[in-house]
DNA sequence: CAAGGGGCTATTTTT
DNA sequence: TAGCCCCTTG
């Protein structure tokens, strides 16, 4: 991203706040209430807003520092605020703007990840990098690992690819090293010597290739700054003011660097400089040789820290006034999202987590309707649910886009999609298997970084045979070996296919491939002084795709699925050239770092009318008005593996209070008492959370009670809707010390089979048209009353005798026409 | 060297 | 179940 330059006053200094009498942030103040208010005016060295969750806490953010500005006590670039996803920051730039219009240009509203590459870009050099540098995410370091695993033999000593990949994580999110750990290890076990040795080479193998994974990008800021401390003064100077929030999510590097940056300054400020197209000017020390640290605010909620799996420490916020004496706290509990039914039902829960501040949310919202609970006989009679909840929710006048489906885990999405497909309700899956992971999108990446990066040896490596060129291991292990010998990068082997050995075929498609890259290097990395055109990246892209043979072989196979290949990359080209128009002067290097560091949640398009669905974690942050919480069961949530991880079960609370407090005004609860799980069917309980919510807020369309006493014999679909059961007190019957209650005869088993058929049938050609009959699978007879959509997205809107209306999509429904 | 088959195993959350 | 790895065969 192209930073604007802000000029400020050549006087460096800055504008003394004016008095209190007409106030300049006034208007800011407004609509907040006493405690919020202190959280925008409060100035100090260090303040901390623990806030509940839907407390208000972006806009006390984005009014603090708009407030800061108005009164002229910072610039714009002495700004630096801090949040964790990049759809966060956007957020909050845009809230920023709305208050402060283009001044908000100025200041740094990223994610540590983006701020972490903004500051190495610039100072790589200084240790051995060059400005180009990659970043590995989490798949390029496994195959890394996986490389260096086979290599040593490691698994011999019970290491495994995964496990080695998430020590060393974890290792580099507590800022160990490969060397200080050596220094540190029992190295007469053999099995911690040889991982010692893998952690080195990866390491080494990071630094040949001139790369970050994704914990470097923390960690070795941090020692950049250690290392040289006058480059972490350029940085203390310039942010004056630093905003964390979700602070409860730091882990230790993390917070390493916030310490860092707050540190104070010794000695005499440099004369005003210019680096990296922008203009920094320091303010004056004030009254001394010695600058104070920059002030710290940090925003967060210990209820909700729901990533210590991946190192956050939920210390940093618990002992911050012990971390920095003469902190001031902000309490913000009055809850502006949710009726008091959701929050009395997340107090409860929480509640239970012991070692906490006894914090409690309230609101003057009333009451609320009840929270609905639905038990499933299996996860697609629970989706079934789910999915007549949200026509019903629809057709009261609820947007889709208004409406959210959690679940724990990312396998649970499978069923809600398979029905939602079926009903014809549209839906968006965030996360799982993401966009930027498919095979085909990372070829497609490492082929842009083997031209933008050629010391990445990996990326090479990785489209070395893709396309298939007849290149195998023994070939690329020849390459490699020339690259060693003569003491060159295995890109630059490429170029002397004919030393290599192999044979005039392979000799040809080695060069073949060389001579793409090298014209792809030259569309895209024009000459020093030269500037690429905006379009560089998606040609240069295209053409690779192109002129590698690529498309070609895709185009040319008979897999179904490599036509869905062949959009996405044209989505991918698409990508780039949005990414053109964004960042006219962006390079490939600036893409491929955009791209590295995109979650899934960052491009929720809210304008789209559609269902979100998306796993427990990646909803923090996000509110709906109606919420589903699905799979509200033991060894789900809280899943089965939290149990022997130590703090494990209170993080799953955390979790599920997350989910329920993103509800504004709807709150559905819902569970199967059978699941399926890597194709066995299991019985499943439901979860302790579930019994921590008081009963008379749960609303029970179906009870566990009443599936597990009616043996369940009766599919869902058939049956009238709104059976009432009451809040029936099936706690009495589903302790969880007399689970056999629940153990279902093999026989009921067999009536719930997955509803789905294993292979989706295909009616694309099915005509039908308003007055005929039909015969569905689940909902018996029907009529057509309309018919809407085209082609395979034909949608019949059907009554139906006994279910009532629904939406069918034509081409999968399990219809035949009568 | 590629492709296809068979057998195995691993099943959480993600910047 | 599905994805992965290894082995065999072409």
């Amino acid at each position: 991203m192209a930073s604007t330059p802000i000029i400020v006053s050549p006087s460096g200094s800055v504008p003394p706040a004016r008095g209190d009498s007409a106030r300049p942030d006034a208007d800011l103040l407004e609509g907040l209430n006493p405690q919020q208010r202190e959280a925008v005016v409060y100035r100090g060295p260090a303040l901390l807003i623990v806030a509940g969750a839907g407390s208000g806490k972006t806009r006390v953010l984005t009014h603090r520092i708009a407030s800061l500005l108005r009164g002229r006590e910072a610039w714009p670039s002495q700004i630096l605020a801090i949040t964790f996803t990049n759809k966060a920051a956007g957020e909050m730039r845009e809230r920023v703007a709305q208050l402060v219009g283009n001044a908000s240009q100025g200041m740094w509203i990223s994610t540590f990840h983006s701020a972490c590459v903004r500051i190495l870009r610039r100072e790589a050099e200084q240790f051995g990098f060059t400005k180009s540098f990659t970043i590995y995410d989490s798949g390029d370091s496994r195959a890394l690992i996986k490389r260096l695993v086979k290599e040593h033999e490691a698994d011999a000593f019970g290491h495994s690819p995964a496990s080695v990949q998430s020590r060393i994580s974890k290792l580099k999110n507590e800022l160990e090293d490969a060397e200080s750990f050596a220094r540190q290890a029992n190295m007469s076990d053999p099995a911690e010597r040889v991982f010692v040795e893998v952690f080195g080479d990866y390491q080494r193998a990071l630094r040949k290739a001139n790369a970050f994974d994704f914990d470097d990008l923390i960690g070795q800021t941090v020692y950049l700054f250690r290392a040289f401390p006058h480059v972490a003064d350029v940085y203390r100077r310039r942010f004056r003011h630093i905003l964390v929030d979700e602070y409860q999510d730091t882990n230790a590097a993390q917070y390493a660097l916030i310490h860092e940056l707050t540190r104070p300054v010794q000695g005499q400020a440099p004369e005003p400089f210019e680096q990296g197209g922008m203009m920094i000017f320091e303010p004056e020390p004030q009254g001394g040789e010695q600058l104070p640290g920059a002030s710290l605010t940090v925003v967060g909620d210990s209820d909700q820290s729901i990533y210590a799996f991946r190192g956050a420490d939920i210390r940093n916020i618990s002992e911050f006034e012990r971390d920095f004496p003469g902190a001031k706290v902000v309490l913000l509990e009055q809850n502006y999202r949710s009726t008091q039914n959701i929050l009395d039902a997340a107090n409860a829960v929480i509640r239970n987590n012991f070692d906490r501040k006894d914090k409690k949310l309230w609101t003057d919202a009333g009451a609320g309707a009840k929270i609905v609970g639905f038990t499933g006989y299996s996860q697609h009679d629970e989706a079934q649910f789910v999915a007549e909840e949200v026509e019903a929710l629809h057709r009261a006048g609820l947007a889709y886009s208004d409406m959210a489906v959690f679940y724990r885990t990312n396998s649970q999405s499978r069923a809600l999609e398979e029905i939602f497909i079926r009903s014809a309700v549209p839906y968006r899956i965030m996360g799982g298997t993401r966009f930027y992971e498919r095979a085909e999108i990372k070829d497609a990446l490492a082929y842009l970084t083997a031209v933008a990066n050629p010391l990445d040896d990996m990326a090479v490596r990785r489209i070395l045979n893709r396309p298939r060129r007849g290149i195998g291991d023994v070939t690329e292990s020849a390459i490699a070996r020339y690259a060693d010998s003569e003491g060159i990068s295995f890109r630059d082997a490429l170029a002397n296919a004919s030393a290599l050995g192999v044979g005039p075929k392979l000799q040809a498609a080695i060069a073949q491939l060389d001579a793409v890259l090298a014209e792809a290097s030259e569309v895209m990395l024009p000459a020093t002084g030269e500037l690429a055109s905006p379009t560089a990246v998606a040609d240069g892209l295209a053409m690779l795709l192109e002129k590698s043979g690529y498309r070609q072989a895709l185009r040319a196979s008979k897999d179904p699925q490599d036509e869905a290949r062949l959009e996405n990359l044209d989505e991918m080209v698409a990508v780039a050239r949005e990414f053109a128009r964004n960042n006219p002067e962006g390079t490939v290097v600036d893409f491929l770092a955009e791209v590295a560091l995109v979650a899934d949640s960052d491009d929720l398009d809210d304008e789209a009318g559609q269902v979100s669905l998306m796993t427990l974690h990646t909803a923090k942050g996000l509110e709906y008005e109606a919420v589903f919480v699905t799979g509200v069961e033991e060894d789900l949530i809280p899943h089965r593996i939290s149990a022997n991880e130590p703090g494990g079960p209170a993080e799953e609370r955390r979790l599920f209070y997350v989910g329920v407090t993103r509800a504004r005004k709807r709150l559905h609860l819902s569970l199967a008492m059978t699941r399926a799980q890597f194709g066995e069917i299991s019985v499943a309980m439901p979860s302790r959370f579930l019994q921590e919510i008081p009963a008379e807020l749960i609303d029970w369309r179906q009870s566990p009670g009443d599936v597990n006493g009616r043996g369940g014999t009766q599919s869902r679909a058939l049956n009238a809707r709104g059976q009432r059961s009451g809040s029936g007190n099936w706690n009495s019957r589903l302790r969880h010390d007399d689970p056999p209650a629940l153990k279902p005869r093999s026989t009921s088993l067999e009536k719930f089979p997955n509803r789905i058929p294993a292979k989706v049938r295909d009616n694309g050609d099915m005509v039908l048209a308003a007055g005929d009959r039909i015969r569905h699978e689940d909902f018996g007879e029907g009529r057509v009353d309309a018919v809407t959509g085209e082609g395979a997205k034909r949608v019949a809107h059907v009554r139906f005798d006994t279910a009532g209306a629904k939406k069918l999509l034509i081409k999968i429904a399990p219809i035949e026409k009568l």
